[in-house]
DNA sequence: AGCCACTATATCGCGCCGATACATCGAGTG
DNA sequence: CACTCGATGTATCGGCGCGATATAGTGGCT
């Protein structure tokens, strides 16, 4: 998923570490944050995988000064990096539909393939709709043994999962409608 | 957090692997599933700690002899764990006001002492008022350069906030009014 | 002068996940 | 009767990401 994200990322502009963070969490923050602990080791392996490259002379003491910072290493996409964000922004598998990884593939969304756009969304919605009905089912046969807690808890996820699978119907249907514009 | 969830789970019965995973994902499975390859290894984990012990081998029990001396690891709570689980009880730090954390600490809300209950409430909702202000602002600001698709997203999780907020208010509300209750 | 917040990189331990392997049992299908 | 399928059950492995922590220069406020 950091993968995937700082492949996006970069596609804009070469960044380091810190500022890639940062993006991270300003477009994406509000679904999922990744830490330092995070971003610093995937960049390592990124860059030993190639598909992402240190810009030559940002890590000296002699551009520091330049910058007036510290060490600052600033990494830019492959060829093989731009190949491989293709390759993901190609994949609708389970992953996308789950909460961590369905708002990461949104924040990418406007570059890929509208048949994959579909396939995430309505894999979502499916997830969204097993969550809702199990819920439901919960409540109903609750009733008795379940604490106050626990039905106030299952009730607003209820709620959420209506609300989310009304905003993909929504989605969807415009989908479908820019689509029969293309085509016909 | 799945060893809250399991010591909490084990002061109703004694259970095995399996079936602690099951009920984990029956009563809070909808907002976090733990899957097997985390709680075996946790299950070891806090047998080495002296939290839980293996029971050994009840021939007499009816499960055990219908499935044959089959490898079925019962475990129960020792005293210790049940000590563990009583401090676990009173923590009300930032884990508990994340995602993960609070639907747990919830499911086990009916056997916190009232004021950690009220921490927890009133840390989660200043967590989500967080969340909603940073979509507000992100909405606000955005216009031009987010893509649709982004946008969509920020107003789902500002809703989603909204409602939650509300949510917890009222179950405050509730917190406040069967305090007043209670003392007078 | 003292302090704090921000920029910036890095590492460590560990919690948890997904995949995978193995084995038994009951029920339904051909 | 054999066959398969799904549920029950334990276990391990590699790997991702988190939180804490260390280090250090910069800039502003008091």
């Amino acid at each position: 998923m950091l993968e995937f994200a700082i492949l996006g990322l970069l596609h804009e502009a070469p960044m380091h570490g810190y500022e890639l963070r940062k993006r991270l969490h300003d477009t994406l923050g509000m679904f999922r944050t990744f830490s330092y602990g995070s971003v610093y080791p995937t960049l390592r392996r990124l860059q030993r995988a190639g598909l992402i490259a240190e810009e030559p002379g940002t890590a000296t003491d002699h551009e520091n000064r330049a910058w007036g910072r510290k060490a600052r290493r600033v990494y830019k996409l492959t060829a093989e990096g731009k190949e491989r964000f293709g390759e993901l922004l190609g994949d609708a598998g389970p992953q996308t539909w789950d909460d961590e990884g369905f708002g990461v593939h949104l924040a990418f969304f406007s570059r890929t393939p509208a048949d994959v756009r579909m396939r995430i969304l309505e894999g979502r919605r499916r997830r969204v709709e097993e969550r809702r009905e199990g819920l439901r089912a919960a409540l109903a046969r609750a009733e008795e043994r379940i604490d106050r807690y626990t039905r106030e808890l299952h009730r607003l996820g209820l709620e959420s999962s209506e609300r989310e699978v009304r905003w993909l119907n929504e989605l969807i249907a415009h989908e479908q409608a820019e689509q029969r514009g293309q085509h016909g």
